[in-house]
Parts: C-alpha cells; structure tokens; sequence
DNA sequence: AATCCTAAATGAACGGCATTCATTTAGTGG
DNA sequence: CCACTAAATGAATGCCGTTCATTTAGGATT
C-alpha cells in the first residue's frame, strides 16, 4: 500500500502514543502492544500454523472481529510482530566494538532471531521502513557504525542489504531437516555431490548451518572491511 | 515429511517414468508434468494470489479433486514447480568458463529466476533434494565446478549453500518497492540512515537490488576463490 | 445529573480455500 | 465378455480472514 496522503481516521497507528486522541473511552480492552505480545506468546506456543486471527482473537477473551479495530490485518499483526523482534536484534557491539566485531555480532544476532520466525521473513524483507520504526532504528545504528567506522558512504546502504539478504536466507537455512542433502536413490548419478556431502567438514561447528554462515558472512566482512577509508 | 519408509501405493511418484504399472488405462487426462505445465502458466498469468487448487482445475478443465489422483497437496504442486524452474538456472558456464566467472553467471541466472517466484523459497529452501532430481542434477553441476576449480572438498557444500542462502534473500530484495527506505517522518530522527540512502552509489545499475547483489556476490567470489588450491 | 458522542466489542454472516470421500466412468488384460 | 482398477466426478467438510449492522459503556458537554 503506497503512502496514501489523506487518509481519514484510519484505525491503527504505529507509533504507540498513550492512548490520548480527546480523552474519551479509556477502558480499551485491546490495543497494539498488547495484540502484539499475545500473538507472539501465540506463535511461541501453537508456531505460525496455529497462528490465526480466531486463535489470537481466543488467546485475548475477545470476539475475532474486535482486532479489526486496532488492525487492519492478519498481515498487519505479522508486521507489529515483526518490528518487535527487530528490536531484539543486538546492535549493541556498534558502540563498543570494532567494525568488524560489531557487523559479525550484529549478523549472528540478527539471524538467530529470524531462524525461528521464517514466515516473517516474506513480510520483512519488502516492508516500507516507515511501516517499522524500530527496524528503522536498527538500520540507524548499523549504518551509524558503517559510517564512523569510515565506510564510504554511498556504498553503506547496499552493504546492508546485501548482509540482509544472506542473513535472511541463512535463517531458513536454519530450520532445513538434517537430510536435505541426502540424495537417496539418485547417488550414483550425482557423484561429485554425493562425496562433497559425505566429506562436509563441520569446522568445530554444531550444524551445517553455522558452518555456512560463517564461512559467508566473514567473506562479506573480509570484503567489505577493504572497503573502509 | 520424513521419509515414510513403507507407504503403500503412494499417489504421485517425482521420476516421471512414461506411465507403465502395468499398463491399464492408457488415456489419463492428467499427469505431472501437465500439472506443472498448467500450474506454471497459471502463476504467470495470476500470480501466486491467483494459483488455488480450483483455479488450476479449471484451467486443465478438470475437478479439483482430480488433481489429488497425482499430487498430495498444493505444496506438492509448488515442489514440481520448483523443480522445474532450478531446472533453467544456467550452469552451463561450469563447463566453459573459469571458476569465478562462472559462479557469478549461476548465481545471477539463480536470483533471476526466482526473483519473479519468491513465494516459492520457503518450499525450496528446507526441501530435502531427494525429492527435486532437477535441483539435485544443478548441485551436481555446481559442484563439480568447485571440485574441478581446487576447491577443498570440505567446504564445496558449505559454499554453495552460502552463496545459494545470500542469492534467496538477494530475491526478495529483488521485488522491494522502490520507497522501502524512505524514512518519511521519521527522517529527523535517523540521520546516518536517512543520509546513507540519500548518497547511495547505484554504480551503473538499473536497480538498487543490483547494487547490492554484485557487491556481496563479488565479496563471496574473492574470499571463497582465495580457498581454491 | 441527564444527554450525547464515539471508540470499541459483539455475533452472525460471507466467500474462498484445501482437502476428503463415496460414487461413477472407461479403458485393458485375462 | 468380464473383472479390475486408475482416474474423474461432485457433494460435503471444516477452517480461514474479513465485513458489517448492531450493541455497549464510559468520558465530555451542558
């Protein structure tokens, strides 16, 4: 939905205000946060299968019909949910940290949030920045340590995204079964797979998973750092 | 799914053998490769929105339920698709061209094609390979060209799934809208960010999403080359 | 204190979805 | 010609997100 410049009274906002508008009913039994926190005890509980508006709507002893309220969508939920678990992302190894510790720190936290939320990831990974004040504020702090950290400028934003991608793309990685790679019958024809399969070496690493990501993000850290002033 | 060791009299098989059994009735209207024809030709048309079990039915002027004489479920649908599409990702420059340039020509050609099909990442990226012989025949190539580049044998599967992981998030990138980082009112309160996007370097390509595919693609291809014998 | 206004909750509906199943159809091997 | 069976049908099921006319209840206005 692009911008829509006069919309009257639209029924969600973002940005939490304390529930003001003139004053009048104040004993709201439902309103963002709160949706937001039992959808995420909802998902943590019942995963994204049993994630519904009927079970969200039983989990806050209300009608389905009274989140449209406070909601526009099932969508809608998915992106509060979303932008809540961004901040949980640690960015914190920005302001104590060398460049390079601070984007691997950053990187690792930032896919172990996603790995157990990868039906989020099609919703985030095209969502208007504005739409998510606190993902927002996560691109503020990586981007301000790109930038004392003497990255050039005009490369800083697609530096992020490409880290992004890998970082989203690691974190289904994340959830594959432990045989993905076992091609069955069909070894025979598949030699040179097969043996790569059978010989992944593992580096001291617990899954295959983190091997990769490892081996991706300090390609991209390595890169990248030559990048710097 | 896991693996299901004794199923009697499973409904589809993924090897297309030219329909035998034993050989009874010859004039079936249906078959997979059918379905994934239609059901290809069906997203083209209608996108994944569109793509229900009923509309592809209707285009094979067929009951619905007809399908489920040669297919589980929709997602069994979605994996032929998806099989048939890895099927068109380029490897052919493992065999003429030098390592890098050909990892940058597969990866390209892999992003491109689903690119237009990223509702179909989820499905492809924990599918086990034993049960998408196109995407298994593409490993292989892959491989192969890794093996034959000097590749250590250890980490030709890490590699690709690193490069495979970066080129499924690069994707959804892809199909961003353009405004994704507009800050809008926000923009006071996210100088670096908002600063960043306003100097960003596009470097000759079309796209934002270019930009940021070549810059950690090219990162992967120096530091994984630099592990070559 | 009585009235008005309105945000928020209700419950019944709607259309669409994937999937199931008893039944019918139509070729083929015996 | 018969028996068998894979494959097609069409009705039914249960769940889903969402809409909407209606009711409720608390602060504001007088």
């Amino acid at each position: 939905m692009p911008a829509l410049p006069s919309a009257p009274a639209e029924p969600h906002r973002q940005d939490a205000k304390p529930r003001r508008r003139v004053g009048r009913p104040a004993a709201a039994v439902l309103d963002q946060d709160g949706i937001t926190a039992a959808a995420l005890q909802l998902i943590g509980k019942s995963g994204y299968e049993g994630f519904t508006m009927a079970a969200l709507a039983r989990t806050l002893n209300v009608a389905p019909s009274a989140l449209y309220n406070h909601v526009a969508s099932k969508r809608d939920v998915l992106v509060l949910v979303q932008d809540h678990l961004t901040s949980l992302v640690d960015v914190s190894a920005f302001d104590a940290e060398p460049w390079d510790r601070a984007v691997r720190s950053w990187a690792w936290s930032y896919r172990d949030v996603f790995s157990k939320h990868t039906p989020l990831i099609t919703v985030i990974a095209v969502l208007p920045v504005a739409d998510a004040p606190k993902t927002l504020a996560m691109y503020e702090a990586v981007s301000a340590g790109f930038s004392r950290a003497g990255f050039p400028q005009g490369r800083i934003v697609s530096a992020i995204v490409a880290l992004e991608s890998f970082i989203f793309g690691s974190a289904y990685d994340v959830t594959a079964p432990a045989d993905i790679f076992d091609s069955g019958s069909m070894a025979e024809s598949t030699p040179n797979f097969t043996a790569a399969v059978a010989h992944q070496d593992l580096e001291g690493y617990a899954q295959p998973a983190d091997v990769a990501f490892n081996l991706g993000l300090e390609a991209m850290i390595a890169a990248f750092g030559a990048l710097r002033a």
